[in-house]
DNA sequence: TGTAGCATGTAAGCCGTTACATGATTGA
DNA sequence: TCAATCATGTAACGGCTTACATGCTACA
């Protein structure tokens, strides 16, 4: 049974997670509400992967017996309930103990202009800056709605400490970021190297 | 010529980037120094390309004509050095200025197995938070060691403020990072909900 | 003599995306 | 009746990794 306990992708935990979480332990989601679900949560510190993917992943954990689904149907309209498995459960579990988490991957595009900044010139780069301080705060403010919709029901205090962890890094990006735009203001002239 | 402008994958800008920041313009790397040089720095905010992948990229951006290979001889053996061209620091100018930067994509396994908290004891994810504070303390030394290598030359000072940018946030961290651990020690108890 | 580092590549394959294709249901 | 949302998939392809393969050079 647990010989294929490293063949899942961690978006694959991932999702089978977003099942074990969804209430209680008989309810059922289709492939469009795992989505969804990613959206709401996943995606602030994973990725949220693309429909196709959740259906190709879901496909997937079926074949593992990990996840089953039930066809359900109203009207002519028929669609695919999946639920966790007791196997799944097992597997989830002995990765939520087992596994050395990898650490952190950051793709940061705006800190990769910043190494360049010697390339053009100041204010482009202070504009960079500002544009993401802006997408930080829309950020803040869906995570905040997130973290306020999660409520404080016990069943839910794990989800909560992660999206207060998400609010609290934003909270620190922005301070740091903030702290750049200034020192960008004061610094020094370029010298001119910004030509080819 | 410029007609490709968008075709290239953000690494390979960043491969790019690496090159027009080493040192005067005539100087040229290769494949296996600059691999070296994303380790240095490029891991910390973005990835460090694999070998195979820096040398892949090397021969897009030649076939593009935005690096030039020299090949160059000591004894018997050959090596290509890689030197940006004209075009390709127009290239690079370009897209610092036009491209609308993504926000930024993290994957944190660690934040994600906190998130099914709820599934195991709590002993067991207190120890995930303290190896990642562990991790976190290494890779502060790490880029410490980075930042200081960097001085404060003025030619190196945006390479600096990236370095002390990804120092902050590694503090930041940190710091939330030992909060969760303190509150995980106070919560109530987990109400026998890790059986399956 | 042998190992670590320098240096370069090919092949296979996974993960994930975008684009495409289809059709039902709800509500304005 | 039209658009948005629900719901499910396939095809093509890009980016990146691991494993494999090769050979030189410096040094202990």
């Amino acid at each position: 049974m647990g010989d294929v306990s490293q063949g899942l992708s961690t978006t694959s935990y991932a999702l089978l997670g977003l099942l074990a979480l969804d209430g209680d332990p008989s309810s059922s989601l289709t492939g469009y509400e795992l989505k969804q679900r990613a959206d709401r949560t996943l995606r602030f510190y994973w990725v949220s992967p693309a429909m196709s993917q959740v259906y190709t992943e879901l496909e997937r954990l079926t074949g593992h017996g990990f996840v089953e689904a039930t066809e359900e149907r109203s009207g002519r309209r028929t669609s695919q309930h999946y639920r966790l498995t007791a196997d799944g459960r097992a597997e989830l579990h002995s990765w939520l103990v087992d596994a050395d988490a990898d650490f952190p991957v950051l793709k940061h595009p705006v800190a990769l202009r910043l190494l360049m900044g010697g390339l053009v010139d100041r204010e482009r780069m202070a504009q960079h800056l500002q544009r993401y301080l802006d997408q930080l705060q829309e950020r803040t403010q869906e995570l905040a709605g997130v973290r306020a919709w999660l409520g404080d029901a016990e069943a839910l205090q794990y989800p909560a400490m992660v999206a207060e962890w998400g609010l609290d890094y934003y909270a620190s990006e922005t301070e740091i970021v903030t702290r750049l735009v200034d020192r960008l203001a004061t610094l020094p002239p370029p010298d001119g190297s910004a030509a080819g």
